[in-house]
DNA sequence: CTAGGGTTAG
């Protein structure tokens, strides 16, 4: 059993996982069956030797072994130092458990091992990789001396969480209190820009790089995820292009995904023809196949990944399922489904979300039962409930959708997100349930929950349906009030004041329309002939 | 001993 664990990557740990790893550790540690090419006398007297062993473990990616050997000489009270905290500490950061660290932190506050920046450091890291943000915020306020490499921790602790604007927050304290800029903080930096779509803050982070000159391969990867996320994909290939000598894998995929999310697909393929693609940029290039509903590419996709042996690759296979699935072929999708061996909440949730949108309901909502008795393995997130909800609700299963909404919060433990009940008042709307539609709507209120635009419009759906004229008008007014301008509200407005006859408010709607200049926007389909894209306009009235 | 770049679902 200790050995599949070794094998478990932190990615594929939930809560039942936690709370399995810590009984097997403990069941380990009580019986004292693990044992080491050490003896216990050994261990204890020459700490830096038994620091070296951990360290290795924990980076072959043990963090299991590491923790019991750490555990065993806290029992024989041996003299720890900071060097067994911050390789333990990592242990506890692959293991992705707060809770570990958290008793690691006190043991190092009791022996004064907490003092040193790195020590702190470590412990920054560790909270912010654990999900603690604000533990590891705590940390590194109490640091007396901050070196770079703490204020570099502390930036990337924000951009874990995407918080970009604290990040550029932290970047102006670093240059007010004169600490140098390093690679990893220019990294950074152009991490933030990326995700604020920052233009001219990232040029200037780019001169910066130009100066520094070193490590170009990673600045660079960042520059062209940049200018990737900015749009301008050519100066991401300038980037490229410029950079002479080694690429690494990385550097492509970057580009690949760069052209990809910005629909120059020719170009994607091309990056990927200059080197043997590996699964990542497969992946990113699938999207492209997708977005494109593109077949005949995403074919081309799965055969390279089948030659290359990507097939276990549950990444990439959810991609592959994805891109079957929205190019309507769902048998396709469901003989990948199945060969996922390690099938992931992804997985389970695009071939949900598959049958869903293909219109077969039943089959949505039986696979998600079935997720769900595969004994908690792969646990259902909001997204895995939204697609079955609006499953449930492009095939007319009222009961179903409403037991799914009972279950997200009451089993779950999930608060439903404005687009859940959107959904659900869809649902009830279409059954002609008016009074279960505004109960719902009070039932969100209370939560705590704001009602969106997309809310709205839900409720105005419904009201139109049901000709529930005065709830339906005052819907009609909050949407027109939170988003004024969008051309597609005043028309769905407009098109509920039609259908409870109130053509006086059609016209007046008509007329705001023109002096506001809105236009009513095309309405766009993709299909896709013999591998021939033909983007059909439909402009209707 | 501590910090950095690329990928999948709505």
């Amino acid at each position: 059993m200790i050995q599949n664990l070794r094998h478990k990557t932190c990615s594929t740990l939930n809560l039942n996982h936690v709370s399995n790893i810590i009984g097997i550790i403990n069941h380990y540690l009580h019986h004292q069956t693990f044992t080491t090419n050490f003896s216990s006398s050994s261990l204890t007297q020459n700490i830096s030797q038994t620091n070296f062993l951990i360290a290795l473990h924990v980076r072959r990616g043990d963090p299991v072994s590491a923790w019991i050997l750490f555990h065993s000489l806290h029992r024989a009270h041996a003299d720890v130092d900071a060097y067994t905290f911050t390789s333990v500490l990592r242990a506890c950061t692959l293991l992705h458990i707060s809770q570990l660290g958290t008793q690691v932190h006190a043991q190092m506050v009791k022996t004064g091992a907490d003092s040193g920046t790195v020590a702190k450091t470590s412990l920054v890291d560790m909270y912010s990789k654990c999900g603690s943000l604000d533990e590891a915020v705590k940390v590194f306020d109490e640091m007396g001396q901050r070196d770079v490499v703490a204020w570099n921790a502390l930036l990337s602790c924000f951009l874990r969480c995407d918080l970009p604007v604290e990040a550029v927050g932290v970047l102006r304290a670093m240059g007010r209190e004169n600490v140098e800029r390093s690679e990893f903080t220019l990294c950074s930096a152009l991490k933030s820009c990326a995700s604020l779509k920052a233009l001219e803050l990232g040029r200037q982070v780019h001169g910066l790089v130009v100066c520094m000159g070193r490590d170009m391969v990673v600045l660079s990867t960042a520059l062209i995820d940049f200018y990737s996320s900015v749009g301008c994909v050519d100066d991401a290939l300038k980037v490229f292009c410029s950079l002479k000598g080694w690429k690494d894998d990385m550097m492509y995929n970057s580009l690949v995904s760069g052209c990809v999310r910005n629909r120059r697909y020719g170009e994607a393929f091309r990056v990927m023809g200059l080197v043997r693609p590996n699964a990542v940029a497969l992946t990113s290039a699938l999207v492209g196949c997708s977005e494109n509903l593109d077949l005949w590419a995403g074919k081309q996709m799965h055969s390279v990944a089948v030659r290359q042996g990507f097939t276990r690759e549950t990444q990439l296979c959810n991609a592959l399922l994805d891109m079957y699935a929205k190019c309507g072929k769902v048998s396709l999708a469901q003989s990948l489904f199945d060969g996922i061996c390690e099938k992931d909440v992804i997985s389970w949730t695009c071939m949900i979300d598959a049958y869903g949108r293909n219109g077969r309901g039943r089959e949505a909502v039986l696979l998600f039962q079935e997720m769900r008795k595969e004994g908690g393995k792969v646990l259902p997130n909001s997204v895995t409930f939204l697609s079955v909800l609006s499953a449930c609700g492009h095939s007319g299963l009222v009961e179903e959708g409403e037991k799914c909404f009972k279950l997200l919060r009451e089993k779950y433990g999930l608060e439903p997100d404005p687009e859940h009940y959107a959904c659900y008042i869809d649902i009830l709307g279409r059954a002609g349930n008016i009074e279960g539609v505004w109960s719902a709507y009070h039932n969100m209120v209370e939560h705590g929950t704001r009602p969106t635009a997309g809310i709205w419009v839900a409720l105005l759906n419904a009201c139109s349906l049901n000709q529930d004229v005065e709830r339906g008008e005052l819907a009609a007014k909050h949407l027109l009030q939170l988003e004024p301008n969008k051309s597609s509200y005043v028309v769905l407005v407009s098109n509920f004041y039609a259908a409870i006859g109130r053509w006086d408010r059609v016209d007046e709607l008509r007329s705001i329309m023109r002096t506001k200049g809105l236009v009513k926007e095309a309405g766009n389909s993709w299909i896709n002939v013999l591998g021939l894209n033909q983007h059909a306009r439909s402009l209707s009235v």
